[in-house]
RNA sequence: GCCCGGGUGGUGUAAUGGUAAACACGCUGGCUUGAGGUGCCAGUGGGGGAAACCCUGUGGAGGUUCAAGUCCUCUCCCGGGCACCA
């Protein structure tokens, strides 16, 4: 059969035969005869597929290699599903508001709701030039407030809840976007967007209490079987969900009465000595030492073995100053264990009475402090006159290293404001409470007297009051080890026994050096661990009584479990502290499997596995596994511990002090407090201003705009503050796709008829790098709405196909600043856009990260070419003498596109394309052939397969034509080359039947020459003969 | 440190335990052409050989098997995630 001369045909003079394929004259045609037409809308009803990707945030630079590798793999498996008949649904839309949009509008000088349009303009047009097939009918712009309204509604269903709330705390703050951040936003402690580091910043801050889905969050991954294990897997690691047990560990507060070392008294009683602490406390104006709580605060101290003082002061009614500072220096005993208490005016003759006594005393202690009269509102009071509010703060800090001021949050705003400022003055710890009369003239001040008196637990097992230090811990096996205690620096428990902790200035310190550490700093890797012991109070191991010393460390983080940890000899860090600071350590495990345990129990090796207890009292032979579940029963029994689980999971930081975000629908009342906005006055418009660079003071720019922050309380009609923050980024992305399944209701987020026939996603493509932030938030959305009735589905996605990056040829990730993008358009535009889907396609595996080489793209355009030639040999067509063997590589090659297209293998479907169109060069193919070759090519190639299907007289899309199918039988080769071994070596291949016997293949595998040379001489031992497969055989 | 991936020609990569390198880029030679390009044919892991053919070869070392890129053990390197998480 000659081959047919194409340059013949091509210089016969026939029009059109041979017409040059330009994807310049036919993409931009199809392209908007197929909008035209509305081809990809999808309809409501029957077999559905709804195939999602990534809505992209509109930037700037316009969409780039990234964006087009899940936009063409998500084209590809829609093309194929609605060529295999299901009605598909492959939506698009923009996720608009966030930092990245208003970073480019500031920096372009234009309103972020202008240049988000343009760039949306710009990203749809470059879709199209791809020839993505979106269903445009349904896009979604999550800036337009018809949208919005339901991102906010959304967010008063959280509030309402209880699963929004407004804290205060400690926050990730990004310096250079002068916003808050998310957990999941910080990145090697840097900033997600903008890689600045982050710093920690005390802010008032909204709070979705993601937490609370923790557990669903995580039994929710165990339906997923369609998802990667790996994205799995790096869920559940965020999520870091560890079980263990709670245990308490009683205070023990060392009796100042009775110090350690020191017997008691042969009468049992406490008797007071020097060395103890001891009480001095002062009243106030007009007040007296036998009214108000102060006689219950001393009988109550007393009961502890207190010696307290509660001298009668001179005139209260007219009090003078030096009278009374004289007073108490004369008539009262003041010594370094002294901690001096002051009740309002008391406060002032507190402070001017230890500047006068200029030695140092054990602590300062003062309630409700009267207030400078000099201070802004302060009314003017008789014995102002009598006293002088200037004090030598720094004597005073130095002469009394403990420091709390008590306040009393009934008190008006100068009291309070004033406490605050003389808190700073003095570096004291300003703790503010209610008391249960005003300015704490109640007959009892329990507050007071905690304050002054930290529980003191006697040492008995489980009989404490069951205060004391909580610790979280996944190896309660090694708890009868434990020698020590760490807690962290931020723990309560140091502020609240500050008078008991008798270095508390050397623990001051360091809690103050530990604040000034970033996160990076607090928790690099190598970095040498430090810490201070609390002197003066230790706790008491639970399952042996035994008294453990108390360490603050900041290697123990407050934001893990209970900010405490129990420290022994079966941790690395655990020890390697120990060592530093020379605590005993007790090894209580060696290994089960019985080998040389000397270097553990010299603690040369830090033995952290499981193993066998020993120096464990009751527990001796346990192994770690029982002895975990035994000694938590144990607890739990003696209501010491429970069992319990810890989440890495923090709350979502769910505010942004930044303008171009969804208003949170929230008004602040001074009366009425946190009121959200009632639905019917959805959406709160964010309103359209000319200044909206973030203010770096904690405040988003909205609050400068006083128009639109007063409002009517819609509770009380009185007057109102609208909250200021903005949603972040990552809010409008949480719900999007059910918005696509009834993009235009105005009555409800979606229709739930809607929502039923089109949920779950069935394939939702996207990046590794949302793993844990937007793919873990919309999950929890989406099972906080299937809980409140709204979506009926409690697990939005069934199957995710994540995608590997691009990279630029450099190996090295495609950035601006390196000079190294590459930018689509511009492959669209020398090669056009089906080249350009097909060779990014072929470069590798979907998930596999790739490296872009313009080199290998020319010959994707090569094999495009090929299938063009092809396809305009009309004239072959008629009658073509029938090919077996093209046949049946055409029905493989069918069953091989579908079961790639189905398991996303779209290189390796791509090259089943080539050998298809090389097969078919040089051969007779009839216009039935063409036809297969253009529908499998037609997901891939959406252009050309259109045009040469349109040149065949088809008159409706090859895009809705029906996918072909394969014949098995067909696709199966009867006859095959068959690899003949000797001893595993190959030696020849012989052409035998798939169904040949055993005999019949030896016989042939026999009969050939250099299987023979190979026989001669030998014993066969063993044949193998795997049908269609090899032979091989084994001689000596 | 812990948990995942992954190491195959000059390059991107392909191989249900069954002929390693399909498909493509690049390279070499040839045909076509006035020329260039396109297109087509042949070759292209390494070593030996005129050739037939032989040896060797999937990061490294062992092992299982008639047969290992693929399974098992150890180890090295690269990428990703988590990370003082108790």
């Amino acid at each position: 059969m000659a081959r047919p001369n194409l340059r013949c045909k091509f210089q016969s003079g026939k029009q059109n035969l041979m017409k040059q394929y330009n994807p310049k004259l036919i993409e931009g045609k199809w392209q908007k005869l197929w909008a035209k037409q509305g081809i990809y809308a999808a309809r409501d009803k029957g077999k559905k597929k709804f195939v999602l990707i990534e809505f992209p945030y509109p930037s700037g630079e316009g969409l780039h290699m990234g964006h087009l590798r899940p936009y063409v793999a998500g084209d590809v498996y829609s093309r194929f599903q609605r060529m295999k008949g299901f009605e598909t649904m492959y939506p698009m839309g923009w996720d608009a508001f966030g930092l990245p949009a208003e970073n480019y509008a500031l920096k372009k000088g234009v309103h972020p709701s202008v240049s988000t349009k343009l760039n949306i303009k710009n990203a749809k047009r470059q879709v199209q030039s791809w020839g993505v097939g979106f269903d445009w009918s349904r896009e979604i712009n999550t800036t337009d407030p018809e949208y919005y309204k339901w991102t906010q509604w959304i967010f008063l269903q959280f509030y309402k809840a209880g699963l929004a709330y407004e804290a205060a705390g400690l926050i990730n703050w990004c310096p250079q976007d002068k916003t808050g951040l998310a957990n999941e936003e910080v990145i090697d402690g840097k900033c997600e967007r903008c890689g600045t580091v982050v710093e920690k910043k005390e802010l008032r801050q909204w709070y979705l209490k993601i937490t609370a889905y923790a557990e669903k969050l995580l039994e929710g991954l165990k339906n997923l079987p369609e998802w990667p294990d790996q994205v799995k897997l790096q869920q559940e690691n965020w999520i870091g969900k560890s079980e263990g047990a709670e245990i308490d560990f009683p205070l023990f507060v060392i009796p100042a009465a009775e110090p350690e070392s020191s017997p008691p008294q042969a009468d049992g009683s406490r008797r007071p000595k020097s060395g103890m602490t001891n009480f001095l406390i002062l009243h106030g104006y007009t007040g007296s030492a036998g009214r108000n709580f102060i006689p219950w605060l001393k009988t109550e101290l007393e009961k502890q073995g207190y010696k307290v003082q509660t001298p009668e002061l001179p005139n209260s009614d007219d009090p003078k100053e030096s009278e009374q500072v004289d007073y108490i220096l004369k008539k009262c005993s003041i010594d370094e264990n002294t901690i001096i208490v002051g009740h309002s005016l008391g406060c002032i003759v507190a402070m001017k009475a230890l500047q006068k006594y200029g030695k140092s005393v054990k602590g300062l202690i003062l309630l409700d402090a009267a207030v400078d009269p000099a201070f802004s509102g302060a009314t003017p009071r008789p014995f102002h006159k009598n006293f002088s509010w200037n004090f030598d703060y720094e004597r005073l800090k130095k002469y009394a290293p403990a420091r709390t001021i008590l306040s009393d949050l009934k008190e008006g705003e100068p009291r309070v404001g004033y406490l605050k400022t003389l808190s700073k003055k003095l570096d004291a710890q300003l703790i503010t409470g209610r008391s249960t009369e005003n300015h704490f003239t109640a007959e009892r001040e329990p507050l007071v007297l905690e304050i002054l008196t930290p529980p003191s637990i006697p040492p008995h097992q489980g009989e404490g009051r069951g205060e004391g230090i909580k610790i979280f811990t996944t190896r309660v096996d090694t708890l009868p080890g434990a020698t020590f205690i760490v807690i962290a620096p931020e723990h309560p428990l140091i502020q609240n026994f500050a008078s008991r902790i008798s270095n508390f200035s050397e623990v001051s310190k360091y809690i103050e050096e530990a604040k000034k550490k970033t996160d990076i700093v607090r928790s690099a890797r190598d970095k040498e661990k430090t810490g201070v012991e609390l002197k003066g109070v230790k706790v008491v191991n639970p399952v042996n009584g035994e008294k453990l010393p108390i360490w603050v460390a900041d290697y123990a983080l407050m934001d893990f479990g209970t900010g405490a940890l129990f420290g022994d000899a079966h941790d690395e860090r655990d020890q390697a502290f120990a060592k530093k600071y020379k605590i005993p350590l007790k090894v209580t495990l060696k290994p089960a499997n019985g080998r040389d345990d000397s270097k553990i129990r010299n603690l040369e090796e830090v033995f952290i596995d499981d193993g066998v207890l020993y120096n464990s009292g009751e527990f001796d032979g346990l192994s770690s596994e029982e002895a975990r579940k035994v000694i938590t029963k144990w607890l739990v029994d003696k209501k010491s511990g429970r069992a319990t689980v810890s989440y890495k999971l923090r709350d979502w930081v769910f505010s942004r002090q930044r303008y171009w975000g969804e208003p949170i629908p929230i008004i602040h009342c001074p009366a009425c407090g946190i009121v959200p906005v009632p639905e019917k006055d959805l959406p709160v418009r964010l309103p359209n201003v000319k200044k909206y660079e973030p203010t770096g003071t904690g405040e988003s720019p909205l609050a400068a705009i006083d128009k639109w922050v007063k409002v009517k309380c819609p509770n009380c009609k009185g007057p109102a503050k609208r909250e200021t923050n903005t949603m972040p980024q990552w809010a409008g992305s949480s719900w999007y796709y059910l918005r696509y399944t009834d993009p235009k209701n105005k009555n409800e987020l979606a229709d739930d008829e809607l929502m039923k026939h089109w949920l779950p996603v069935d394939v939702y493509f996207g990046g590794t790098e949302h793993t844990t932030l937007h793919l873990l938030y919309s999950r929890f959305w989406n099972l906080f709405l299937h809980d409140q009735g709204i979506v009926p589905v409690s697990e939005p996605y069934t199957k995710r196909v994540p995608h590997g990056i691009i990279l630029a040829e450099d190996g090295e990730k495609m950035s601006k600043s390196r000079g190294n993008v590459v930018n689509p358009d511009e492959i669209v535009n020398i090669y056009g856009a089906d080249t350009l889907r097909m060779y990014e396609l072929f470069l590798g595996p979907h998930g596999q990260t790739v490296s872009w080489h313009s080199r290998g793209i020319i010959g994707v355009r090569r094999f495009l070419e090929k299938v063009w030639r092809l396809a305009s040999i009309k004239e072959s067509s008629t009658s073509r003498i029938q090919s077996d063997k093209l046949e049946s590589i055409i029905h493989k090659t069918i069953k091989k596109v579908t079961d790639d297209i189905e398991n996303f293998r779209f290189n390796t479907a791509v090259s089943a394309l080539m050998i298809l169109a090389n097969e078919m060069e040089g051969k007779q193919v009839s216009k039935n052939d063409i036809t297969r070759l253009l529908k499998l090519l037609a997901p891939f190639a959406p252009h050309m397969a259109e045009d040469l299907w349109r040149e065949l007289g088809n008159k409706v899309s090859i895009h809705l034509a029906q996918w072909p199918e394969h014949d098995p039988a067909l696709a199966k080769d009867e006859f095959v080359n068959v690899a003949v071994q000797i001893n595993g070596r190959v030696r020849d291949t012989v052409r035998i039947a798939v169904a040949a016997s055993e005999a019949e293949a030896r016989n042939f595998a026999e009969a050939s020459s250099q299987v023979q040379k190979h026989l001669v001489g030998k014993q066969v031992g063993k044949f193998i003969y795997i049908p269609g497969k090899i032979i091989n055989f084994v001689v000596k």
